[in-house]
DNA sequence: ATTAGCACTCTCGGCCTTTGAGTGCTAATT
DNA sequence: AATTAGCACTCAAAGGCCGAGAGTGCTAAT
């Protein structure tokens, strides 16, 4: 499928005057807005031809047009100019995301973030595929029925349990269970923790009470945790500003998809670095039909990776939006990559 | 104001016949609904002194009539019984909320479930009024450049923080510092953690390298942290499913409102456990105008308390939703309060 | 105090007309 | 062969009109 340079100019000029008025353009209108010298009749007639390639249509016979899906998709491919961010908005993405002294936090704001500056709503994941291990263990003693287990993992996160027991546990245990598990159990993923293993613990510390079971427990738990994927969602509102969702049900069908958990897992992500556009039908799920997403994938290394995306109507300004979240992703990249203190938190009140 | 035994029944057949339909009610489907044997010029007339009282109100001349704001609060005071909880129901809670084995999720779980049985959006928000203070310090040695500081709080919840160093801290000093930190600033508010005590406790270290005031930063940003109230939201696209909020512009403020966490803290919540009801106008905030705001207050003591309420529609089944929430209000303290670990989590995936 | 009866009011849906934007086509022009 | 002026045609949107129906308020009778 190849243009000509003057269909690709007439494309490209409906995709940008439709994003900005969300009104389907006149021959006339592109006349003036492009300056070729050629009669609005023969931009007509280009027109009709684009039309004829299924990239534009009409939504009545006399009425202007607007792009389709496909014209969208060539407008992405081949046409539109790489948008930039402003000086304003990459010192606003710095201020929010790098200054953040709540690491663990820095998805959520970056999700939040992007759902302003993109005035739609926005989803981030972060996702922890491949192995996590544990590093080191800490058995804290509280008192008799009372011991935090503290775990360094991999990927440099620090997760901890408090435990309370109605059987006694002396200080002396804990040590002894302490050391023997950073022998037996760091470097090793979940999966190795067999029953075999944590009996061997358990004679080898000489413990009768069963504590050693209930350790292993935990830190199986915590272990398989932290592969699960953690989702945010920002800026819901932001959809209903948008007039191709001034249709209640249309709106209904996109934010009920993003309200649910489950759904959200199953968006396809980049497979590398990088941004991908989803427009309208080329998504997968139902209820994004009438929908465009655009994805950004960040790789902040040590096992941490995720995507921080958009979702809003087919006409989007995709340039611009694109630019934002791959600044944003990349900066949440940068902020999570940083050694800095990444394990804290903890507690009934946090999420 | 004290109204006649008829009246209040005539009203609380509005009210109930408006819940359940969001037609304005009739003077002729009253008759046939009350078994009052009297006609309906009679009960006309009675809706008409009503109206004049503002507790009902017409859309237009010639239609039937619905409750006033006032009208749905002398139903809620005087009029609704309690609304019960069906065994179903009940289950699913205790399900939900109880099984749930992270806890530090339950207020967020219970939040969801809330919205999902009422069918409405709810937020959850779980507070931490009264001073926090630390019981309990452990500092753990990784490498000559990074170590784990674990603080057991009052409120039984671990905080923790990985912290990464240029300069090199041994394990000698931790020890020292760790049984510093446990003599001179456990049972202290962040407060009391004066420059001066910090000082003083690095010179008892001998402490050279300014390590003691990281830590001490840390943990003061720790009890500072832990105090803040944290917000969480769920289901806002069931807002969508009322009539009332067909027109995008209402939903659009409601939606708006609650996703900024700002204005949320502002909420008024009830004084003691139990349930309060804010109808329409009652809301100080603007946007919730044309709202009604249920919520329910819990208190699972250790200085953890919180709130959970939905908005919806002022035309709602009060009796109903009341009665969940606070069945799971209730759930929900039972759960936090349990001995059962509540320190977990952490990690740059969470949250 | 209640009620039958009736006139009155107002919304809602359907139908028609007008208006105006924008197209497609044809015939003339370069 | 491509372009263009010109014009007839189409269609959505907005406004006006009408009839039907629901429900009320009021009056006069019980």
């Amino acid at each position: 499928m190849s243009l000509s340079e003057r269909k690709k100019r007439i494309l490209k000029a409906v995709v940008e005057d439709y994003i900005g008025s969300a009104e389907p353009v006149s021959s006339k209108a592109l006349q003036g807005r492009l300056d070729l010298s050629v009669s609005s009749a023969t931009i007509r007639n280009e027109m009709n031809e684009l039309e004829q390639m299924g990239l534009l249509e009409q939504p009545h016979t006399s009425a202007g047009r607007r792009p389709t899906a496909s014209g969208y998709r060539i407008y992405v491919n081949e046409l539109m100019g790489s948008g930039d961010v402003t000086q304003d908005e990459a010192e606003a993405i710095h201020e929010k995301i790098r200054k953040g002294d709540e690491p663990s936090n820095a998805v959520s704001d970056a999700s939040k973030l992007a759902s302003q500056i993109t005035a739609l709503p926005s989803y981030a994941m972060q996702a922890m595929p491949g192995v996590v291990t544990a590093q080191r263990f800490e058995l804290v003693y509280i008192d008799d029925h009372t011991f935090i287990i503290v775990v360094l993992l991999s990927n440099k996160s620090v997760q901890n349990r408090l435990v309370t027991l109605p059987t006694v546990t002396k200080p002396a245990l804990l040590t002894k269970l302490s050391a023997l598990f950073n022998a037996s159990f760091t470097g090793k993923p979940e999966g190795d923790m067999t029953t075999e293993l944590i009996a061997a613990t358990e004679r080898a510390a000489g413990d009768v009470t069963g504590v050693t079971a209930v350790i292993a427990g935990f830190v199986m738990e915590i272990l398989m945790r932290t592969q699960v994927r953690h989702t945010v969602v920002s800026g819901t509102s932001n959809l209903l500003e948008h007039p191709e969702f001034q249709d209640v049900e249309k709106a209904r069908r996109v934010l009920g998809y993003l309200s649910n958990e489950q759904e959200l897992l199953r968006l396809p992500a980049p497979e590398a670095d990088g941004v991908k556009i989803f427009i309208g039908a080329e998504n997968v799920a139902e209820a994004l039909r009438d929908a465009s997403v655009v994805v950004a994938k960040y790789d902040a290394g040590d096992n941490m990776q995720g995507i921080i995306g958009v979702v809003g109507p087919t006409r989007m300004d995709y340039a611009k939006v694109a630019a934002r979240l791959s600044y944003i992703a990349g900066g949440l990249a940068k902020v999570l990559a940083m050694g800095v203190p990444i394990g804290e938190i903890s507690g009934g009140e946090d999420e």
